[in-house]
RNA sequence: GCGAAAGUGGCGGAAUUGGCAGACGCGCCAGACUUAGGAUCUGGUACCGAAAGGUGUGGGGGUUCGAGUCCCCCCUUUCGCACCA
């Protein structure tokens, strides 16, 4: 150990030492309980940025702080490595993405040892190579031949910049997740995934996980798949035998309906217009809707429209005939792509009949709380409509509603969608927004969908022998809407695996999200040749006990992995439903962009980032991490600041100048001392050591990692202010030293690995850091004293000092003869006192 | 527009969950050591006030002996959703 702090020279001595002894290896079985702490892997873009050192100082603090505790831990990083960037690369500049994304990989991996990561990197894996995507390939045939995968033509979102389909899920909000361009809507031929099979278990499964998982991120993907309970009803369209079948989850509105809405590519709609003189209108007009929503953005929303048919259709429950209009506000693809329409009782459906001069007919009357009952009268009239200013949409008492009139919305729900069924027309129904997983990407640089396409067999799948499916070496990088493999001849032109005639292979690529839904399995069993994993290994480790990522994949990533979990667990593989126990979604790091006064997270094109390597030069790896955790709590958005990271600077340099001034001392002198008759500065020491370590201890369980640092400083200053140097101590002043400053360095390693080790070792420790984290004495913790405050009517006015054990009575008396009370109360009424044991006295007077 | 969360010093943030508001750090001020200080160390730092004292957790009201914390109304900010019947 230098008498001086030198970062640089510490960080490479024990990522060096780390690496030969390899430290950090996990071994699958060890008996010791087992810790799997997991980040999000990242994207091998070829540089790390400051939301990848806050994610993983994070994630490295915890991992230390489990194999401190003598957790068996598993912590891997790969790359997620397939993706957009590399093939804009051989786009604009002709690399081949592969060598780019070798390069990138080779110099984050790199900087992540540089940061001192905590890594086992014999488990590295990444989606890119064929040892991995040969499982995706794997799992696509797996869920082919369950009808989990498949091709259909539909109107998909396309992303005109980028050139390729996206999710649902990718273009939320009606962007592009990643480059924020508005998507279109495009028919085309796709492969998708059967999301929809599990929407059930997506919500459902929820509440295994809401104790572990952000509320904010269960609501949104509760929201997304959009579970919604109701009912089918069938309107006959008269004068036909055909039905109408429309979803809603108000049936108890059901009298009020006075249209049935079609949506402009509603199927029945082309028979019902036969021989009418509107069908070129219709037709116009559905071109029209169709382009509009292709192009707009949808942060407007469109103007309703609408055109009537001129054909009536009939209410099942009143027999009444209502005008089947088609609106450009009734989407295809939700429900049954037809509504029954209730101006009185629906926002929508009254702002459409305002315009067009439909009858709005109240049904639901609300329920008034002086009169349980309100008497339909009282509403104006009996089948009269209302001057109404809006819808009203809230649950009532039915009115002008025939033989269900006077009931409640709950009540009248339940029995007219059972009545609807018990007749014939209509069933009750649970529908949900969440739609198929679009996977087909019109890529080069992805996991080849496994399918060969036969002039005589049809659509076939490559046989499980023939996986991986390789992509060539290179393609023609042209940056247009076909997939780069579409022009490979070599990859293209192949044979049919069951009559061996001529075939075609599928070039569109997968998503990538396809391969981050079960990366974290294959780190338990990285390189397994004949199966994605192996079970009995992922017991083990599974599921990851915390995960850590930033809450943009709040939807996307973490509903795909979860329903690829669930996938897995159908077909054997796993034995639960949830992959992550618990989930923390880290804040941002944010930067001032020059010139403004407003924070945005760090990037490229705003020139606001911080480049970590830098940082790592300037003031080292252990003061970066540890002024990224104290900064802000987890979860909060992080300003940058360069003087906050010169704090930790600071700390960590006195901390090491402490440990350097007293390692001659602790080093030569026995661990035992008489500790009978310490002084009180002394056991107030002991006291403050042993209360940190238990506040330290239990922050680390909610991941409260900036108040952990906090009591990190807060006992150092009391061990600062600790009137004993290491000439003239005492052996027992040099007992509670040592208890102090070995607790501060060990709790300090999570947060600064390398220095953490340096005093360690200085400390006259041999073979490293291992399962040292150190034990709370309660005892030792516990308070000799306490100073409670005195209120007089609710104001603070004194304090006494007691004895912790004190009774309520002599702390009463204590409180009522103390000087300045009794001035204070002198002449006056007390009315009562109120005595909290152990926390305060109000003295209530009048 | 709908929904959710959050508003605490100059700043990031603490507060054992209804009991001493402002821990810890940054910044700032003063002093020490220095040829020098953007190094280091020591002390101070919510606001008003000379002081005694008073005020104070976005604003207003309420519950309570006692409210940053609970309830009601309003304002602001952030995030999510975008016609989902």
């Amino acid at each position: 150990m230098d008498e001086k702090y030198f970062p640089e020279q510490i960080e490479k001595k024990w990522q060096q030492r780390w690496e030969d002894e390899k430290t950090f290896h996990a071994v699958d079985d060890d008996p010791r309980p087992k810790f799997y702490a997991l980040e999000m892997l990242p994207y091998p873009s070829g540089f790390l940025h400051m939301g990848h050192v806050r994610n993983y100082s994070i994630g490295d603090a915890l991992a230390w702080f489990k194999r401190l505790q003598g957790f068996n831990v598993l912590h891997p990083i790969g790359w997620d490595s397939f993706g957009q960037p590399a093939e804009q690369a051989a786009i604009k500049r002709g690399v081949n993405p592969r060598d780019w994304t070798e390069q990138n990989i080779a110099h984050m991996r790199g900087q992540l040892k540089r940061l001192g990561t905590s890594y086992d990197w014999s488990r590295e894996i990444a989606a890119h190579r064929p040892d991995y995507y040969k499982w995706d390939q794997w799992f696509f045939l797996q869920m082919m031949e369950r009808g989990l995968a498949y091709k259909k033509t539909s109107p998909v979102n396309w992303c005109p910049k980028e050139e390729t389909v996206l999710s649902n899920e990718q273009s939320s909000g009606g962007v592009c997740w990643r480059c924020g361009t508005n998507v279109e809507k495009r028919d085309l031929e796709q492969w998708f995934l059967r999301t929809t099979s599990y929407a059930e278990q997506l919500v459902a499964d929820i509440k295994q996980i809401e104790d572990g998982w952000p509320e904010k991120v269960l609501k949104r993907q509760s929201d997304w798949v959009g579970r919604s309970e109701g009912a089918y009803i069938d309107f006959a369209v008269k004068d036909s035998d055909r039905k109408i079948r429309v979803f809603t989850t108000r049936i108890d509105t059901i009298y009020g309906a006075t249209a049935i809405v079609l949506s402009p590519e509603h199927p029945l709609l082309e028979e019902l217009l036969a021989g009418s003189g509107l069908k070129n209108d219709i037709n116009a007009f559905r071109e029209r809707v169709k382009l509009e929503r292709a192009t707009r953005g949808d942060e407007v929303e469109a103007e309703k429209e609408g055109l009537n048919t001129g054909v009536l259709a009939v209410n099942p429950f009143s027999g009444e005939s209502v005008p089947i209009w088609v609106a450009n506000y009734v989407l295809i693809e939700y429900g049954t792509g037809a509504v029954m329409s209730v101006p009185a009782h629906d926002e929508r459906d009254f702002e459409f009949a305002q315009k067009y001069s439909l009858p709005i007919r109240q049904v639901i009357a609300p329920v008034s709380h002086t009169q349980p009952k309100a008497e339909p009268s009282a509403i104006g009239g009996s089948d009269q409509s209302v001057e109404m200013t809006h819808a009203f949409v809230d649950y009532g008492v039915l009115i002008n509603s025939g033989p269900w009139g006077g009931k409640l919305s709950e009540t009248a729900i339940t029995e007219m969608s059972a009545y609807a069924q018990e007749h014939g027309f209509g069933e009750p129904a649970v529908t949900y927004r969440i739609r198929d997983w679009g996977v087909s990407r019109q890529r080069f640089w992805g996991a080849p969908v496994p399918v060969i396409y036969c002039e005589k067999c049809g659509t076939v799948p490559v046989p499980y022998d023939q996986l991986p499916v390789v992509l060539p070496p290179t393609a023609d990088f042209t940056g247009t809407g076909e997939s780069p493999l579409a022009g490979v001849p070599e990859f293209v032109n192949t044979s049919c695996p069951n009559c061996n005639g001529r075939a075609r292979r599928e070039t569109d690529t997968m998503d990538t999200f396809v391969d981050s839904s079960w990366y974290f399995f294959r780190y338990c069993d990285p390189r397994n040749e004949d199966a994605p994993f192996d079970s009995e290994i992922v017991k083990r480790w599974t599921p990851v006990d915390q995960y850590i990522g930033g809450d943009s994949h709040a939807v996307m990533h973490l509903i795909y992995t979860r329903f690829w979990t669930k996938f897995m667990r159908d077909i054997g593989l796993v034995d639960f439903d949830e992959p992550v126990k618990r989930l923390l979604t880290q804040g941002m790091v944010t930067n001032r962009v020059e010139g403004t006064d407003e924070w945005k997270a760090m990037s490229k094109s705003l020139g606001n980032g911080v480049d970590p390597d830098e940082m790592i030069a300037a003031f080292g790896a252990d003061a970066a991490r540890l002024f990224v955790l104290f900064a802000a709590p987890v979860e909060n958005e992080l300003r940058w600041s360069e003087s906050g990271i010169e704090g930790a600077v600071r700390f960590l340099r006195r901390v090491y100048t402490m440990v350097w001034r007293w390692q001659e001392r602790l080093t030569n002198e026995s661990r035992e001392a008489d500790i009978a008759d310490l002084g009180p500065d002394a056991r107030a020491l002991r006291r403050k050591t042993h209360q940190t370590i238990a506040k330290i201890t239990s922050d680390f369980d909610q991941l409260h990692l900036n108040t952990s640092v906090a009591a990190l400083m807060e006992l150092f200053n009391q061990l600062s202010d600790f009137n004993a140097d290491p000439v003239s101590a005492t052996p027992a002043d040099v007992f509670v030293v040592r208890e102090a400053l070995e607790a501060l360095v060990v709790m300090l390693a999570p947060f600064s690995p390398h220095v953490a080790e340096e005093m360690w070792e200085a400390l006259g420790h041999v073979g490293g850091l291992k399962a040292d984290w150190p034990i709370a004495d309660p005892e030792l913790a516990a308070r000799e004293e306490l100073e409670i405050p005195i209120q007089v009517n609710g104001k603070l006015r004194s304090r006494v000092i007691t004895a912790p054990e004190i009774s309520e009575d002599e702390l009463r008396i204590a409180a009522l003869a103390d000087e300045k009370i009794r001035a204070l109360v002198d002449g006056k009424q007390v009315v009562k006192v109120i005595v909290v044991p152990r926390r305060l006295v109000n003295v209530v007077i009048r």
